[in-house]
DNA sequence: AAACAAAACAACCGCCTCCGC
DNA sequence: GGCGGAGGCGGTTGTTTTGTT
């Protein structure tokens, strides 16, 4: 720590290369390899420091570096590698081929991290913004609290709030399915049953407001429609990545709510005269059960 | 077409770890 | 075991490119 190095010292170049710097240092690492990186410079003929000239070579000028946009799959893998081994960019960069850690990192600053914060997902812990949720809450009236014992009598309200708590879930879902569906391999993946009272497979239970705004891909409306489905093949809970399961026990739809409108949300309530209300939601395994609310009264 | 803003990317900086002495 | 040099890593900054008004 503290240490000088050559990068230190005053007189080497700095910012950025020239196509002239850069074929001299080509033209050298290709003939005699880079040995040690400090003498480098001296011996190639630049006025640079070792460091700036291996930072140049790895990131840049390597052959074997890939060019370009990430493709799905590169952006799926940075995601899910991310989600368990956080910023370890060079790490993560192993696993892709001919990908740099710096390449990646900063593809992460700005797009997979905007992205995610998008979805209502945190970026750094993959969990669902808990922030988004309690805000959620703060701007419901204040007769719309969940203990409120009036709730009920203004629907419309209550079901807007749902809506909004629904699709911030039904996209983590995608999220944690694509993760899922990359980690296992598999692409026609089935999910598991659905518990409770599934309401039925109407298209409309997929109609959730602005999901090609947020980056929805076809691919996955396919597989999210098969989760109406029946059960086929499920794969075993120790197949889910541990936060599946974490969140999947902590499901936090507002359960004092009751919806009338379900095509503006992903659920279906049958209520009676506002007071007694049940609600299910058929497409989250585990994750929406049948609630049935009898303690207003 | 120009000005400005936002996004994308390259490069730098400080710190850390490893390894030889 | 301690020290110092070299290389590596992650965060941050600076510059360039692209998009918008």
């Amino acid at each position: 720590m503290g240490k000088s190095s050559s990068c230190d010292e005053p007189g080497p170049k700095k910012g950025p290369w020239t196509p002239e710097e850069d074929q001299q240092l080509v033209q050298y690492i290709q003939q005699h390899g880079h040995g040690s990186w400090r003498a480098l410079p001296k011996l190639a003929g630049l006025n640079r420091c070792g460091k700036s000239c291996r930072l140049r070579w790895t990131n840049y000028l390597r052959p074997d570096i890939k060019r370009g946009n990430f493709s799905q799959d590169e952006e799926k893998t940075i995601l899910h590698l991310h989600s368990i081994l956080g910023n370890k960019w060079s790490a993560i960069a192993t696993h892709l081929d001919g990908r740099t850690d710096n390449e990646i990192k900063n593809f992460w600053n700005t797009h997979l991290k905007k992205k995610l914060m998008k979805m209502g997902i945190d970026p750094i812990t993959h969990q669902p913004r808990t922030d988004l949720f309690s805000n959620l809450q703060d701007l419901l009236p204040s007769q719309f609290q969940p203990l409120d014992q009036h709730a009920a009598t203004t629907l419309h309200d209550a079901a807007e709030a749902v809506a909004q708590s629904v699709k911030l879930q039904y996209l983590h879902q995608q999220y944690l399915l694509q993760s899922h569906l990359l980690n296992t391999g598999v692409n026609n993946y089935i999910p598991p049953p659905i518990k409770g009272n599934p309401v039925s497979n109407s298209s409309q239970y997929f109609a959730v407001p602005e999901i090609d705004e947020m980056g929805q891909d076809s691919n996955f409306t396919t597989m999210a429609s098969s989760l109406s489905q029946a059960d086929k093949n499920p794969p075993e809970n120790d197949e889910y990545p541990p936060w599946f399961l974490q969140y999947s026990s902590d499901a936090i739809l507002p359960t004092h709510f009751s919806i009338n409108n379900p095509e503006d949300a992903c659920c279906s309530t049958s209520s009676n005269g506002g007071i007694r209300s049940s609600t299910s939601c058929s497409y989250w395994p585990e994750l929406f059960l049948e609630e049935t609310k009898t303690d207003y009264d």
